[in-house]
Formats: C-alpha cells, structure tokens, sequence
DNA sequence: CAGTATCCAGAGGGATACTG
DNA sequence: CAGTATCCCTCTGGATACTG
C-alpha cells in the first residue's frame, strides 16, 4: 500500500479537528451562522469545544471568522472555498450512512448473536 | 440544518472505529489481507487497535474475517461491498487533502504568525 | 454574546505478558 | 502468527467561572 497516502490520510484528521471538525463544516453549509446558531445547531456540543474546533477550522483556512465590534458582540463563521470542497465529501459519507445503515445496523446483530463456535467465517 | 442528518453524519464515526477504521479501510483496498501485513502497512498503530478496530469494522460488516486453521494461524481481511463503498468516500477525502494541503499549510502559517491586533479579519 | 482559563472525570490507546 | 487480558498514563472534553 501506499505510503504517501497513508500519511496523507492522517493529515485529513489532523485537519478537521477531531469528532466535531466535519459536523461543524456541515452544519455551515446554509452558508453564515453566527456561534449560537452554531452551539444550538450542533447537537451535544459544548461550549469549549465549539470554539476550539473552529479555531482549528479557521486556523487551516477551511472557515472565516468574522468579528463585529458590537455590543453585544457578533461573530459570524462560514465556509472558505476549501471548506465547501471539504463538505461536498462530508455529504458523501452520508449518502454512504444513509444507504447502508440498515445493513450495518443488521450486521451489527448477527455478530452480536453469533455463536461462538463459528457458523461460516472459517476457511480450510 | 437537518437534525436528521447531523445524527447520520454522527453515524459515520460511530461506524467507522475512530482514529483507525478509515485507515484501515484504506489499506484493505489491495483485496486480501493477513492481520500481520495490515500491521505492518498502517505505520504507528498497535497491535492491540489493529485488533480493536478490525472487530469493529467485522462487526459492521465493513470488512470480512477468513480464518484458517492453520499451524501457524493465518487471517485474512477483506472489504465487503459496503467496505469498498465507504473506500470511495475515503478516496475523495484524500483527493481533497491532496489538492489542499499547500493551501492549508500556508493559512495555517499565517494564522500563527498573525498579529494580535486583527489585520482584516473584522467587520463593522 | 463570544471567548478564555481552570479543574477534573473518563475514554482512548500504548506496553506487556499470556494463550492457542 | 493472531488474539485476549491487564495495567497505566495521556489526552479529550465537559462543567464552571470570569473577562470584554
């Protein structure tokens, strides 16, 4: 197997910051939202983590941050070209989820009620 | 956004076995491979999460265990077809690395060296 | 409203040893 | 060679409080 895409593979986690990186790219695709919407919008997210993560998404140029020196303040973050490009796979991987949940899900409980002694996963 | 959604994509890291799973998904593409081959194509992971993470993807019937009963044991793992079709996601994911990386690394560059003071990055 | 700092519990994950 | 079990530590991430 390839090396080089194997590192390259890495860099795509490095780069999305972790569990939240791509819902917060998905969750910007209706274009600008401001950092309640986004709290509110992505489920179980804290506080903490949203701002780190956009930090992180900022920081790699896949969101603009932008500061409106109101009172009460107003930041508002959306998607680069780079993040737009990143979210069209994002969408991908859920298309993926979407078409073969059932299956997982089903997979999922044949092999939690499998028996120990193995029906036909044995080759020889 | 779509609540619907934003729990589908939540999916995919559920499924997919956290740091490692795509990975090894990635590496898989070959076809067929022994668990020590996989250990030794997928640099810095350990014995002990190549195990963990292979169950998983079993588990989800992302890819399919062959044992043979041999002295020495031999397994070997394979893609389902559910497998390769998350590979595709994961191919376009490296894609969109590849073709962003530079730019990445650059933004990232300037954001660290960036001035306290905000140079263009407020509105009002 | 948005961001930062601190504290702390729990999951993730490495090293090692043992089994078949 | 492949898998399981155990120990232990790091690091993630939540709760809370404070600043602008």
């Amino acid at each position: 197997m390839n090396e080089q895409v194997d590192g390259l593979a890495r860099e795509i986690f490095a780069h999305v910051g972790g569990r939240w990186g791509l819902l917060i790219v998905y969750a910007l695709d209706t274009g600008t939202l401001r950092f309640s919407e986004l709290h509110a919008g992505i489920d179980g997210i804290s506080h903490k983590m949203l701002t780190q993560t956009l930090r992180g998404l900022e920081r790699d140029g896949l969101v603009t941050r932008t500061v409106y020196p109101t009172v009460p303040p107003k930041v508002e973050y959306s998607l680069t070209a780079a993040g737009k490009a990143l979210r069209a796979n994002v969408d991908g991987m859920c298309e993926w989820t979407r078409r073969h949940l059932d299956a997982i899900t089903a997979a999922r409980h044949r092999f939690d009620t499998a028996e120990p002694g193995p029906p036909g996963g044995v080759a020889g």
